[in-house]
DNA sequence: CGCTAGAATGTAAGCGCTTCCACCTACCTG
DNA sequence: CAGGTAGGTGGAAGCGCTTACATTCTAGCG
C-alpha cells in the first residue's frame, strides 16, 4: 500500500503538503492540489487511518456502547447511529455492555483505548454518579435512554412516565378498572418511570393501586409468561394487563390464550416499545411507541454538534412516547360484573372522599 | 494518560522490556515482570491500542461487514461474532453493506483502512469473482452465508437447498399436493438454492412444478403480502405455501387470515430462518432453522484459527438446516371439505370450498 | 526598485508503541 | 579455566502520519 511519502515524491512536494491537501486544502494552492491529487489517484493511495489517529490524537471515530448488539431495540439503535454517523463521514465502533457494570466499564475503556473522539452510551448497570464524577475526565459522552439530573445536556431520554400513563389512561378511558401491571426490573429507572406513569393514571381515576396487581418482570418473554401465570392464579377479575415492554406482552398473551381466555374479549393487553414484530402478534399488539430510531439518531447528532462542531444541528433531549392502538386492547365485556359507573371494584372503596 | 515511557521509568527498566511483558512475558524474568506490572498498576497504565497497531502492523481487530446491523438475522450474526471474538480478546469493528455493491466495497475498504487483521464478510451484492480475484491481495477473509466454488476454505455456508427440500418434503409427507412457493429475490444464490430444494422434493414425489405457484418475493413482509395476494387471486386450491423466509411468512399469514381462511386448516404455512419471533406468530410458525448463531461463531473461529493461529479450533464449513415443526402446518383437510378432527380454535369455520 | 506582509511550502520533531540487534551476564561444558 | 550458550535486557530505528516552526516566494506598496 502506498504511503504519503511515495505520494509526496511522485507529486514533487513535501509530506506536509500532501497532508495538507487531505486535511485543510485551503492552505494549498490550486496547482499543487491538482498535482497531489493526481499522484494519489495514480498510486491508489489510502491514508492509514491508524497513523492519522496516532499523529493527530483524533480518530474520526465514535464509540458506541449498547447493552446488546441484537434485538429489536438495540439493533435499531446500532443501525440508526451508524447510519447518521456514516452520512457525516465518521466511523463507528460498537461494543456490548450486557447490562453488567464491570462489562460496561470495560467496554468504555476499550472504546477510550481505541481513541474514539466521543462516546454514545446506553448503559444499564452503571450509575449516574459514575458519569457525574467523570464528566470532565472522560472524553465527551452522551447517554442514550437515560435522564441523569445534573447531566441534562448529556442525556437523550424518553419520557417513560408519560408512556406508562398513556397506556393505563387509555384502558381506563375505555372502561377497565382491574388493570394488572407487569413491570421491568424495578432497579432500573425506566422500569420505575413506566410504572409510576401507570400509578399516576390510576390515581387520577381515583382507583387505588394494589400491590397484588403488580408483578415485577425482567423484560424478557419468559418473565412475561411467569408474571402472567401469577396474575391469573390470583383469581381476580382482571380485564386488562399492561406490560412494560412488548417482549413480556408476547409472553403474557401466550399464557392468556393458553388459559382459554381470549384477547381482547376477556383480557386486554398493552405493551411498550412498539418493536417491529409487535404487529405480527395475534391479535396485533396495542403498545406505546418508544422512538428508538429517532432518539439514537439524535444521540449521533449530539456528537456531530458538540464534538465535530457541526453548527446547524438542532438537538432535542427529551422524547415523548405515543400510544399505538391496535387490536389487543378493547373495552371490557359488559358482563364481567354489573360495573356501575365510576365505582372502583371494591376493597377499600373509602379512599379519599 | 500514562505512557509506556513513564512505566519504564518508574519500573527502572527499558521501554523494550515493558513492551515485552505485555506481548511475550516469557521473555522477561519473573522479577522484572513483577516490577513492571506493579508500575503499570500504580500508574493505571493502558496501552494505546492505536500506537500498538501502528508499530506492530496488527490491530487485534477483525472487521465485519454485514448487510444490515439490525434485524433478527443480522443482529444475531453481529452479536455472536462479537461474543466469540471478545472471548478471545480480539476486537471487532462492524459496518453495513446494505446489499449494495458500491457500499459493500466501501465497507471493505473502510475496514481494511482501519488495519483489521481479518475480515468476516456477509455480502450480497458483490460477486464471487470479486473475491476470487483478490484472494491473495486482500487481507484474510471469510465469507459468511455464501458458498463460492474455488474458495471453499473461505466460506461458511448453509445448505439452503436441503432446507427448501425439507420444508416441501414434510408438506408432501403429510398429504399436500398443491404447494405454492414464495421465493426470495432469485438473483441471490440462497434464494435460488432454497427454491431448487423445493423443486427437488416435488420432483421426487412426481408432482410437476408449476410456474403459477411460484411467486418471487423480496424477503420482506410486504413482499410476502403481495405474493400471497397474488397466489390467492389465482383461485387454485392451494393447501400449503412455503415461504423462503419467516418475514414473508408473516406477511402471507396476515393475508390468509384476512381472506377468511384459517391456518393451518385451510392453508398450511412454512417459513425459513426460525427467527426469534416466529414462535410469536399465531399460529406458531413451522419453519426451517437457519443456525445463524452457530455459523457466525464459526466464522469467528475461522479467523481465530487461520489468522491468530489458535490451533485447537475445529472448523465446519457447511451447515445443515433443520425443520422446526410448530402449529402453522398440518395435514390438509380431506378433500377440501370441512375438516374433521384437527379443529383448533375454530373461529370462522367457513373454509373456502 | 527595495521592503515587507502574507501566502505557500518545507523541515523535522514527535505521537506511543514494537522489534531487530547488540550486549551482558550467569552458567555449563570439556 | 577458557569458551560456548542461552536467557535477559537495553538501544534505537522505525510504523505513517500531523503540525509547530522555519523558510521561501509573491505581490503590493511607497
Amino acid at each position: 500500500m502506498a504511503t504519503i511519502y511515495e505520494v509526496s515524491k511522485l507529486a514533487g512536494v513535501s509530506l506536509a503538503t500532501v497532508s495538507r491537501v487531505m486535511n485543510d486544502p485551503s492552505k494549498v494552492s490550486e496547482k499543487t492540489q491538482k498535482k497531489v491529487l493526481a499522484a494519489m489517484q495514480q498510486l491508489d493511495y489510502r491514508p492509514n487511518t491508524i497513523a492519522q489517529s496516532l499523529a493527530s490524537n483524533r480518530s474520526n471515530c465514535v464509540g458506541v456502547l449498547v447493552s446488546e448488539l441484537h434485538g429489536p431495540i438495540f439493533g435499531t439503535m446500532v443501525s440508526s447511529i451508524e447510519e447518521e454517523l456514516t452520512r457525516a463521514g465518521k466511523f463507528t465502533i460498537f461494543t456490548a455492555g450486557h447490562s453488567d457494570a464491570a462489562t460496561e466499564r470495560k467496554g468504555i475503556e476499550f472504546l477510550a483505548g481505541r481513541k474514539c473522539d466521543a462516546l454514545i452510551l446506553h448503559v444499564e448497570a452503571l450509575h449516574n454518579e459514575f458519569f457525574a464524577e467523570r464528566q470532565n475526565r472522560l472524553l465527551p459522552f452522551v447517554l442514550l435512554n437515560r435522564f441523569a439530573p445534573g447531566l441534562e445536556e448529556n442525556c437523550i431520554s424518553l419520557n417513560n412516565e408519560l408512556g406508562g400513563y398513556q397506556a393505563t389512561r387509555m384502558l381506563l378511558d375505555i372502561g377497565h378498572h382491574q388493570i394488572a401491571y407487569i413491570s421491568g426490573p424495578l432497579e432500573w429507572s425506566d422500569a420505575k418511570a413506566r410504572l409510576s406513569g401507570h400509578q399516576r393514571a390510576l390515581a387520577e381515576a381515583r382507583i387505588e393501586f394494589e400491590d397484588d396487581l403488580l408483578v415485577e418482570g425482567d423484560y424478557h418473554e419468559s418473565g412475561g409468561v411467569r408474571a402472567m401465570q401469577r396474575l391469573l392464579e390470583l383469581g381476580r377479575p382482571i380485564t386488562a394487563v399492561v406490560c412494560a415492554n412488548d417482549e413480556m406482552a408476547a409472553g403474557a398473551m401466550e399464557v392468556i390464550r393458553n388459559s382459554g381466555r381470549s384477547i381482547p374479549e376477556d383480557i386486554s393487553v398493552v405493551g411498550f416499545d412498539n418493536v417491529r414484530w409487535s404487529k405480527f402478534l395475534y391479535p396485533k399488539l396495542t403498545t406505546v411507541e418508544y422512538p428508538v430510531a429517532e432518539m439514537s439518531r439524535m444521540a449521533a447528532k449530539w456528537v456531530l454538534k458538540n464534538v465535530y462542531r457541526e453548527p446547524q444541528v438542532d438537538l432535542q433531549y427529551v422524547f415523548h412516547p405515543r400510544l399505538i392502538c391496535r387490536a389487543s386492547a378493547a373495552a371490557p365485556a359488559q358482563g364481567q360484573k354489573p360495573a356501575p359507573a365510576q365505582v372502583a371494584t371494591g376493597k377499600k372503596a373509602g379512599a379519599g372522599s
